[in-house]
RNA sequence: GGUCCCGUCGUCUAGAGGCCUAGGACGCCGCCCUCUCAAGGCGGUAACGCCGGUUCGAAUCCGGUCGGGACUACCA
């Protein structure tokens, strides 16, 4: 078995594979000269697939991506991997635009929506073809590389041999039948026009073991790649596009990266990129591989997936409101542990440690993102609050727009309850903008609805007589709050009036003696006012709703 | 099947041979506060996957085993 580059084929043969103005890889490596940086500042990249709105994850990356580069002064770039057409999503880039900016994700250098930021350009995948194809053509006449013209039936059939007979799968060995292919069966091929793919011609022995070092787990030891993988794809499609594997070596390299920062699904590719990286003349990359962002199913976990689970994609996040500093600070404590110990703030501005990653992968908890975010918003101020409400329901809920433009003094009136600099203990009922609306909508004349029926079930099973005569009372001997009167004092005492328990005690110890308890009263002018048996404290309710509203609202069910 | 990665409360984790009767946070449960919620205060529940070995001593080191995950594409 031969393993080292044989007897390349002609360069004739390999250069008219090739457009006969293709720069030589040289023209490209002035192009694009190593970047001129202080020592230990690293070039990261984040490298996603427009297949549609990104994955939870990219945000997890990407902006561990970009924290790596800005706390070393070095650089981040964003690449788009478009290299399979036929994964292509329309709207895709839009929608990383979407994101990014949702999350405040801004890379030194891109390429969106035709807008081209850094000099390493393009940051396209599919715009670097020619690129690709000069390091190609480098590759095969070294004798590194070499065109396979087996068909996907061929390939089928091998594999299929091999599993039957035991052998590891692959196209290496004896089963790369292109490997070492006489000259002019190559060329009967050719001339006949038949589709061809170009394959690395891997220098790894079976059973060879390498040992490398990761950023994040260490030290590593796995037997080395012996697969002739394919490198261009193939000569059917009128632009030629690498595979994931060349164009990571190619584009990590011109582009000067310093540090690849990917998902551990890519660890047992790292010995096949090693010997692309020797093989093409390039210097090695550092790899950090992060755990993948998982989902509990039944008794097991798995990678938490786009197609099966809302909240992997960054739309759940966006529409549901997710405040993104809460996103993002849950998401560095998921990174680096002690970063979820810290202050929101403090956690945020901390750097982020390659040798602090988990290597475990975390299952995503949504209840405690939750609470992160409750936490985040209780320390906001009404006028922020209103301002990111209003900036999120510009598209997700257009009426709410409407009913704060035209309603602000109330909503301002509305986040005043419980809340603000000098209340100790802030409401905690906001955890995500979508919330906005069920929690204060009541407040708003609009969106409000009138209570009408005493025999609502919401009254909790008191008679309509009662209900009645409560909110009949209640109205006519109204006082608004004021700051020496104790506002539920008059809530107290008609209930008293009216044969309610004192309190909840009471009223248990002989419920047959009493029509309810005082909670039972006070929750009748509740849902009156309110709609609901829950809400924030009513004084300061009936303070920001005013009098007149008041008596509107507990006189509809008259 | 093969290769690799991983394994501390339900979840995220602290833990680098004695500071561990294993700490914190979220959740859950209870109590308090209370006109209902959201909170808040106090308390509680709950974990080193398993088996061997090394050692005076192991969650920490070693071996095995079990379990989970990833990869095994002209997808990334």
């Amino acid at each position: 078995m031969t393993n080292g580059p044989a007897s390349p084929l002609s360069r004739d043969l390999i250069d008219s594979l090739f457009p006969a103005d293709l720069p030589e890889t040289e023209h490209w490596e002035q192009r694009y000269p190593p970047r001129d940086l202080p020592a230990g500042a690293e070039v990261t990249r984040f490298a996603p697939s427009p297949t549609g709105w990104l994955h939870i994850g990219g945000i997890f990356t990407a902006s561990i991506n970009l924290a790596l580069a800005r706390q070393s002064g070095g650089v981040n770039v964003l690449r788009v991997e478009d290299t399979d057409q036929s994964r292509f999503s329309e709207g895709a880039l839009a929608q990383f635009q979407a994101g990014f900016d949702y999350f405040g994700i801004h890379p030194d250098e891109s390429e969106l929506e035709g807008v081209i930021r850094g000099s390493y350009d393009p940051y396209v995948q599919s715009s670097r073809a020619q690129i690709y194809a000069s390091y190609v053509r480098q590759l095969m006449r070294e004798g590194k590389a070499y065109p396979c013209f087996a068909t996907k039936d061929e390939l089928a059939e091998i594999s299929a041999k091999q599993k039957a007979t035991g052998a590891l799968p692959g196209y290496y060995g004896d089963w790369a039948v292109w490997r070492d292919a006489p000259e002019d069966q190559v060329r009967t091929r050719l001339s006949n026009g038949d589709p061809y793919v170009i394959r690395f011609r891997s220098p790894g022995v079976g059973g060879q073991r390498v040992t490398y070092t990761d950023a994040v787990r260490g030290e590593l030891t796995a037997d080395d790649n012996r697969n002739d993988i394919v490198i261009l794809k193939s000569s059917e499609n009128a632009l030629r596009l690498p595979t994931y594997h060349l164009a990571h070596a190619v584009d990590d390299h011109l582009m000067r990266v310093t540090l690849v920062l990917r998902g551990e699904e890519w660890l047992s590719s790292v010995q096949l990129h090693h010997q692309l990286f020797d093989a093409l003349g390039f210097e090695r990359v550092r790899y950090a591989h992060i755990a993948q962002l998982m989902k509990q199913e039944g008794g097991s976990r798995r990678k938490l997936s786009k197609r099966k689970d809302p909240e992997a994609s960054v739309a759940y996040y966006v529409e549901q409101g997710f405040p993104p500093e809460a996103v993002q600070y849950y998401l560095r404590g998921l990174a680096n542990g002690r970063l979820a110990e810290m202050p929101l703030a403090d956690a945020l501005a901390a750097p982020i440690k390659l040798e602090d990653f988990g290597s475990a992968g975390p299952l995503v908890d949504l209840v405690k993102l939750e609470d992160i975010s409750a936490d985040f918003v209780s320390g906001l101020s009404g006028e922020e609050i209103i301002e990111r409400v209003s900036a999120w329901a510009q598209t997700h809920d257009q009426s709410l727009v409407k009913t704060l433009d035209a309603e602000r003094i109330v909503a301002l009136e509305a986040l005043k309850v419980e809340r603000g600099p000098e209340v100790e203990n802030p409401r905690k009922d906001l955890r995500k903008w979508s919330d906005f609306r069920p929690v204060y909508g009541f407040f708003f004349s609009s969106v409000f609805e009138l209570v009408t029926d005493a025999s609502d079930e919401r009254f909790g099973g008191l008679s309509p007589e009662i209900v009645r005569e409560l909110a009949s009372r209640f109205a006519d001997g109204y006082v608004a709050p004021s700051e020496d009167t104790v506002w539920f004092d008059q809530v107290r005492s008609l209930s008293q009036e009216m044969g309610f328990a004192k309190n909840q005690k009471i009223y248990k110890k002989d419920p047959d003696s009493y029509p309810g308890s005082i909670a039972d009263a006070s929750g009748v002018i509740r849902v009156l006012l309110t709609g609901s048996r829950r809400s924030p404290d009513m004084p300061e309710i009936c303070g920001a709703l005013g009098t007149e509203e008041v008596l509107r609202r507990v006189r509809a069910v008259l």
